[in-house]
RNA sequence: GGGAGGGUGGUCUAGCUUGGUAUGAUUCCUGGUUUGGGACCAGGUGGCCGGGGGUUCAAAUCCCCCCUCUCCCA
């Protein structure tokens, strides 16, 4: 970040957001307190109280949803010993490097065997799994938790985005067919547009991830990358068809209806919350501060009366009055400290609170207050008798509309491309590239790397939501091509 | 994984080259005057100068090690 030098420091944004992305995401979290960096291990952050409220706001969103499609919550051990961990090799190979292991205790020292600080919970569970699956009647088994996870990252770390601890909710299930745990991929898509596209505002698309980009241990995976504009993708959460691949090694058998024992088919899903809680402030913020989605804003309303001397009085009481009509329904707060008007709407609005209700002497004349929507600034005078219905109205549409106004036009950030150099010119103009490619096999990692070496990006892979394939051959090897990707750089 | 730059009251910082009482602003607290888009006056609180070691009569400053943050590139 380049720093001001003796400049006094404003609450307010002091770099815009398409200038320095990066300088505007740090001052955002750090001026409008989501998180504190200065805690001292790397990659771990305090989350501050205005983002956690969001956060477990988005959790409660999130499992309600998830229990609604017949999933249990369960709380596991954050330990796991080695040996559980060891039992499937690819997802060993995948996680190992990325590990904190406690290896000490106490003052009695080594522990006889090391335990892993969870980085997934698949070889926790399915242990547990073996031993509550019995019959095909206790299937579809479908179980999530909402806990955290440890990863040592070895890339740069920023607040929400990518830490070495952070929050998610996974979901584990168990199916009787292969068929059951396909239905279940697909439902998982569902809930994640449903979620971060219509409740949180984020524009996203579902890839087939290649097999060398797939969770360790999985047979395919599927991930939702957000689109940030201008060409960069977030993967977001992702689902995951694991097939018998732990079944087998973690014996999770059922007995079916012909009386043969019989390996279950099983799914994992991941969302992270505090990812999606970064993506969502970054993607929706702008120069003045936060914009939350409206049932996530820690304070919906806030009603700033406006105080001149002798006239307190009065617009205090409209101010409680307003208040006590508005608290039943709404989270509502009132700023009657005394600092001036114009610091408390710059506060509030880096706060993000969507609605911001002003009360001064002439609105009690007038019996009108001013309503102002923090998402767009429009401003409006209203009647004192209509104010609760219109408020109702704004609450209403508010999340509506910043997703109207946040969905990227993905076929226009798409340019499709026959050459290698009119794909890497597209990348560099921040477009997300759409090509053929030989195949999505482990034979075809390579080329993949000569796409990430020579055009900066890299290959999302197979769109979910269409079965094109109009591509002669592979723009990297000139072989025929096997199927149609999407390139794109990525954060 | 590679490179660059930082860490001094809560925050932003001056001082470091050339070692010698820690600089200013802001926040916060007290009192007063104010308030339709970042108010003002007066007084006050607040520092193991990131941590450890070394050199020195003396270290924020010089040397070594570590921690940590930020940014850029793969």
């Amino acid at each position: 970040m380049a720093k001001k030098k003796n400049e006094a420091p404003l609450t307010g944004i002091t770099v815009s957001k398409e200038e320095d992305f990066s300088a505007w995401y740090t001052e955002l979290i750090t001026k409008a307190e989501l998180a504190d960096i200065r805690y001292n291990i790397k990659g771990f952050v305090v989350y501050r109280e205005w983002a956690t409220i969001t956060i477990k706001k988005m959790y409660a969103k999130y499992e309600e949803l998830l229990e609604k499609n017949g999933h249990l919550p369960l709380i596991m051990p954050s330990l796991i010993p080695e040996s559980n961990f060891l039992l499937e090799s690819e997802h060993v190979e995948g996680f190992a490097p990325e590990v904190f292991w406690v290896t000490e205790a106490g003052s009695s020292g080594k522990l006889n065997e090391k335990l892993a600080l969870r980085p997934t919970s698949e070889t926790a569970l399915y242990k547990m799994y073996a031993l509550w699956i019995r019959s095909y009647k206790d299937l579809p088994f479908k179980r999530y938790l909402s806990c955290q996870v440890w990863r040592y990252e070895g890339k740069m770390t920023r607040p929400f985005f990518r830490g070495r601890e952070f929050h998610w909710i996974e979901a584990h299930d168990v199916f009787s067919t292969m068929e059951g745990a396909e239905e279940q991929v697909k439902e998982d898509m569902e809930v994640t547009y449903k979620m971060i596209q219509d409740e949180f505002g984020i524009p996203i698309i579902f890839f087939e991830r290649p097999q060398w980009d797939k969770f360790s241990g999985a047979q395919k995976t599927f991930a939702a990358d957000a689109l940030m504009g201008s060409g960069k993708v977030l993967q977001l959460p992702s689902t995951h068809l694991l097939g018998q691949n732990f079944a087998k090694p973690f014996n999770v058998k059922f007995v079916d209806k012909d009386g043969e024992e019989k390996y279950g088919y099983q799914t994992c899903y991941g969302p992270a919350i505090s990812r999606i809680y970064g993506a969502m402030i970054a993607h929706l913020g702008d120069g003045k501060g936060l914009i939350l989605p409206f049932d996530i804003a820690p304070v919906q309303i806030v009603i700033i009366p406006i105080l001149f001397k002798n006239k307190e009085q009065i617009v205090l009481e409209k101010a409680n009055e307003i208040f006590d009509e508005l608290k039943e329904k709404f989270i509502v707060k009132i700023d009657d400290s005394d600092k001036s008007m114009g610091s408390k709407f710059y506060y509030w609005e880096l706060k993000g609170v969507p609605i911001r209700i002003e009360v001064g002497p002439k609105d009690v004349e007038k019996n009108q207050v001013v309503v102002v929507k923090r998402h767009d600034g429009q401003k409006f005078f209203v009647e004192e008798n209509d104010l609760k219905e219109f408020i109702e109205n704004i609450a209403t549409n508010y999340t509506k509309e910043i997703k109207e106004k946040s969905v990227v036009d993905f076929e226009s950030q798409i340019e499709v491309a026959y050459e290698k150099d009119a794909a890497i010119e597209a990348i560099n103009n921040g477009k997300i590239v759409c090509c053929g490619f030989c195949s999505i096999d482990r034979a075809s990692e390579h080329w993949a790397e000569v796409v990430e070496n020579d055009m900066g990006g890299l290959v999302r892979c197979k769109r979910v939501d269409e079965e094109k394939n109009e591509f002669a051959t592979c723009l990297i090897c000139g072989k025929p091509a096997g199927c149609t990707v999407y390139i794109a750089k990525s954060y």
